[in-house]
DNA sequence: CCTCAACCTGACCATACGGTCAGAAAAAGA
DNA sequence: TCTTTTTCTGACCGTATGGTCAGGTTGAGG
């Protein structure tokens, strides 16, 4: 699978230290093989960018059919948190991306990503007229669960070694419930213990 | 000043991106000078990212005389906004080598990163003794908080997408505001509304 | 068995990059 | 002023990289 390969090393090494002979090496295919597929470095790496923009809009409708913000913000929580686990590379391709001013993906950010999140903010903000939550600021709330669902797989290596090892299942069951907890407890979606 | 311009051109290349050559530009003077005060591209890159980690442990230091969370915690949380304003690309650097696998700062991660974080979360843990705040997971809750905080710099392209440009000091004040009610409350360091 | 298109590959090329170096300016001492 | 040390610079070099290309291999259709 060429993409898996080129989304691991994309991964490790950056869009500009990744080379096309490294991940050729990783897929086990000859170089040149790779721009029979893809024509140039940048097709291959907006290819993989697009493939996890995907996977994250997809996750990301775990929070539609949920009757309040416990049920469908934990739910959110939890699936991008998955995804965090399971897709670590792909996580970390679409940071960079991001970091760098988005040079390949700004046409997504302006159109799909923008509507989306205009869409989840007006369901939070129905929840709030509903008196289901506090009054928030829906935007900085969807930051906030973004960033720290994202943390856990841009900054796994960080957190590897303050942990002294990788995550183990309790640990990733820890930090799903650590992080619903403090975030529903705080938009006043749970009552307070 | 050649830290700086290297600081703007790693944050917006990364590493494999950057080259001498953009940061001489940039910095004003010819290539080979810059082979004078920095024996490698590594050797800058190094001394660039020390730099922010300095920045980023000084900043952490208003936790610790603070009366409890509420204090402290919140203290934190506009200084590190503060740092995600002033030194975006600081902290995209940083973050992109933590991405990285940390090639360059392992060894601050191994020793002072983690003492400072075992300190802060004894404090933490102390607090919760002492009935200050509810019983959260003391290193998740860290996470928590680096990660909310950073999002601003790290992500600040995508935010300022979104936000339909870049962020106005209300803005800024809204988004300060934001983290610390939520994970404040979400702690219960803060009377819930 | 032949044809043709899709798939694959070793060898090659132009370029851009990190780094070097001999020596020029400039500054600091005496 | 002369000497020495530090700072600076244009020109240059070896290498690694993205990309090309002519030709080989494979396999389905007839």
């Amino acid at each position: 699978m060429i993409l898996k390969a080129a989304e691991t090393v994309f991964a490790e090494a950056g869009f500009g230290g990744a080379t096309m002979q490294l991940i050729a090496d990783m897929a086990g295919l000859p170089k040149a093989n790779l721009h029979y597929y893809f024509a140039t470095k940048e097709a291959l790496y907006r290819a993989v960018v697009e493939r996890i923009f995907r996977i994250w809009l997809t996750a990301a409708n775990v929070m539609d059919d949920a009757a309040g913000p416990a049920e469908g913000i934990g739910a959110y929580i939890d699936a991008k948190l998955e995804i965090s686990r399971r897709h670590a590379n792909g996580s970390k391709v679409w940071a960079s991306e991001v970091m760098h001013g988005a040079p390949v993906i700004q046409d997504y950010l302006e159109t799909t990503l923008r509507d989306w999140t205009a869409g989840r903010a007006a369901v939070i903000r129905r929840w709030i007229a509903e008196g289901k939550m506090a009054e928030v600021n829906p935007e900085h709330l969807l930051y906030m669960l973004w960033a720290s669902t994202q943390h856990y797989a841009d900054f796994g290596h960080q957190i590897e070694v303050l942990n002294g090892g990788p995550l183990s299942e309790a640990d990733w069951t820890a930090a799903k419930a650590s992080v619903k907890e403090i975030i529903l407890r705080g938009i006043g979606a749970l009552p307070p213990s």
